[in-house]
RNA sequence: GAUCCCGUAGCUCAGCUGGAUAGAGCACCUGCCUUCUAAGCAGGCGGUCGAAGGUUCGAAUCCUUCCGGGAUCGCCA
């Protein structure tokens, strides 16, 4: 709706121009426009470089002539200046005006319904371990991303898979049998994720003791890595599983229960939810059929030993097996049957958006391009939102090696670093602790979420413990310290309502600072639209900052509530409220909160 | 060995569909609270945009090579 709009109205009266000055004119999407440096006077540039051929003349006096007739014929352009070939346009403050009107009574970031459905997977978990800081990024980024879409006009379809079933549980489960004395999450007082991770990390060191054990028998390595007992019993368990024996799934169903009450618990904690979740018990058998049928279709073949491979060498990419010789199933086979599975279960996709770590960059390449092979017409609209790991100073982040940052000690300490802060501020100090809380809840998740998404998300990014989030300058708090700050002017002029009505237009001269603020407001339809293209949640969140950063300054340096004259002030009300508002929205988007108060 | 990603200020990051003198935050230094919330504002310090070639009127941005970091290339998931 406003993506664009000062573009729409300028690309063809620069067109025109050049055809009245020089009989030719440039396509509209070549004309570049660029916002026009600080240092000189105007809102937006040309630079007519590129257009001198049509011109035949050099790049002053073009700029000057396509100036003059926009001047002349464009009601918007005020005037402007040319420095060698930069043609800087000042528009009109009665535009910017005229949008903000508009803007004041609307969401600016609603856009028009699209009609398309999309399915975002955002998390995939394994249930023998807790979440930790790389699967926040994972987690933040994918809802975030689903947020984006939908508010660009989109229907999303947001799930998870849960990886419960394999050798990784079973540790888990021989490990408690031998050690847990049967306890349980209620007995321990442990979150269910965490009781079942520390039997996780029990039965790795029990292994590890056993094969230095057999080992110091003389035993070779690489045998006494697969001979010790602990993993054998493990082994037996995975393969009782699979015989449906009654007792190990009842224990499995159990520990898995305690697990998926401490992840709802922390994935409640952080505002996230699922419109559905698959479980990999359920879905690792697929595929196998759809793999059989590319078989007889002349898709995949056939080795001599019996296994079905695909040949993407044509690709540029390998062989690659998808069901081994005795006809069992590996996990991409899985993957194969279970994209099948949704499209049919949620007819009329037209995007599945798997967001995983770009560790699986290949594995998505062939999985997709074995779709395609398939002949399957959702295919092309299969997309990886790969992103990168969260490195610690020390580099990767290691289960085995205790390095992990786990995800809830990390909100733990973002709540009391929020907390510290605010106390010592003593700017909250009337209200109950349950309200003080809640909104150290909401600070710190706010710095947390911020600082994972304001990365462009395919980068690799550090993460210092010891230095902590910022709760200043870039950060998430900054952001909803201006949006606070706002809505309390709001209500102290008494305009509660968020459209605060029309402001008074037409003659009104507005101050740089104004201006500023304004310029941000518009051009935020096209970060939305820019990040809902991209998939890019950074986008948004560095656009944000952009702007309540203008507003600052405005907020700083111009008077709102003690500004005498009535239509400047309810100008400048306007704006505010329209920024909180951008905000609000702008942060939604990103899966953050905004206080009233801070 | 092959393929892919990344390299911008002391640190963390923007900018990358080619455009003017490369921007923020943190850290460090200076100012600004008897005026709408100082988790703020204004200013200073800080750069061979990994290196070298090339394309171009113009390159942090595109191409090639090299260097450095990471990931992947399993009848694991």
């Amino acid at each position: 709706m406003f993506q664009d709009r000062l573009r729409t109205i300028l690309a063809p009266a620069v067109q025109a121009a050049f055809n009245d000055c020089f009989g030719q004119s440039p396509d509209a999407g070549s004309i570049g426009f660029q916002p026009t440096r600080p240092e000189f006077e105007g809102d937006t540039t040309i630079n007519v470089f590129p257009f001198l051929k049509l011109s035949g003349k050099g790049p002053e006096p073009t700029a000057q002539a396509v100036g003059e007739h926009l001047v002349k014929h464009v009601g918007e352009v005020a005037r402007f200046n040319v420095v060698k070939g930069f043609l800087n346009i000042v528009v009109a403050d009665a535009y910017w005006l005229g949008f903000l009107n508009e803007a004041a009574g609307t969401d600016i970031l609603k856009f028009t319904p699209t009609g398309q459905k999309m399915m975002v997977e955002y998390a995939s978990p394994n249930t023998n371990k807790p979440l930790h800081l790389g699967h926040l990024r994972n987690i933040f980024l994918g809802w975030s991303v689903g947020r984006i879409l939908e508010a660009a006009g989109n229907e999303v379809v947001k799930v998870q898979v849960v990886n419960d079933r394999g050798i990784h549980i079973c540790k888990s489960m021989v490990a408690w049998r031998m050690y847990g004395n049967g306890e349980t999450p209620a007995t321990s007082g442990l979150k269910g994720d965490k009781l079942v991770g520390k039997y996780y990390v029990a039965f790795d060191k029990a292994y590890k003791a056993e094969v230095a054990g057999l080992i110091a028998a003389g035993e070779p390595e690489a045998d006494a890595e697969k001979k010790a007992p602990i993993l054998l019993d493990a082994q037996d368990m995975l393969r009782r599983w699979e015989a449906n024996d009654p007792e190990v799934r009842m224990l499995w169903a159990t520990m898995n229960g305690w697990v998926y009450d401490g992840f709802n618990a922390t994935y409640a904690r952080v505002g996230v939810g699922f419109d559905k979740s698959y479980y990999e018990s359920n879905t690792y058998l697929l595929g196998k059929e759809d793999v059989l049928k590319g078989v007889e279709n002349g898709v995949f073949f056939r080795k001599a030993d019996g296994s079905v491979w695909v040949d993407n060498t044509p690709e540029g990419l390998d062989e690659k097996v998808l069901l081994r010789a005795d006809g069992t199933s590996l996990y991409i086979t899985q993957d194969i049957g279970t994209a099948i599975q949704r499209f049919v279960e949620f007819p009329g996709l037209s995007r599945m958006i798997y967001t995983v770590g770009n560790e699986q960059d290949y594995h998505f390449k062939v999985l997709f391009l074995i779709l395609k092979k398939l002949g399957f017409s959702w295919a092309p609209g299969l997309f990886h939102l790969s992103y990168g790991m969260v490195d610690l100073p020390s580099g990767k982040m290691k289960s085995r090696e205790g390095t992990v940052v786990d995800a809830d000690d990390l909100i733990d300490e973002m709540v009391a670093e929020a907390r510290s802060t605010g106390e010592q501020l003593s700017k909250l100090d009337d209200l109950g602790e349950q309200e003080k809380q809640a909104l150290f809840e909401q600070i710190g998740l706010a710095a947390l979420k911020y600082f994972l998404l304001k990365v462009d998300p395919k980068k690799r990014m550090l993460f210092d413990p010891k230095a902590s989030i910022d709760l200043q300058g870039h950060t998430g708090p900054f952001i909803q310290y201006t949006y606070a700050r706002i809505r309390s002017l709001l209500g102290k002029a008494g305009v509660q309502a968020e459209p605060p009505g029309q402001v008074p237009s037409a003659n009104a001269s507005l101050l740089p600072e104004e201006k500023a603020v304004i310029k941000g407001l518009h051009q935020f339809p096209a970060v939305l639209n820019e990040a809902a293209t991209k998939l890019d949640p950074s986008a948004m969140a560095n656009h944000t900052y952009e702007l309540v950063k203008a507003y600052n300054t405005f907020y700083q340096t111009v008077p709102v509530l003690k500004e005498e004259d009535a239509s400047k002030r309810a100008l400048r009300l306007a704006m505010s409220a329209a920024v909180a508002a951008t905000t609000k929205k702008a942060m939604w988007c990103l899966g953050i909160e905004v206080p009233e108060r801070m």
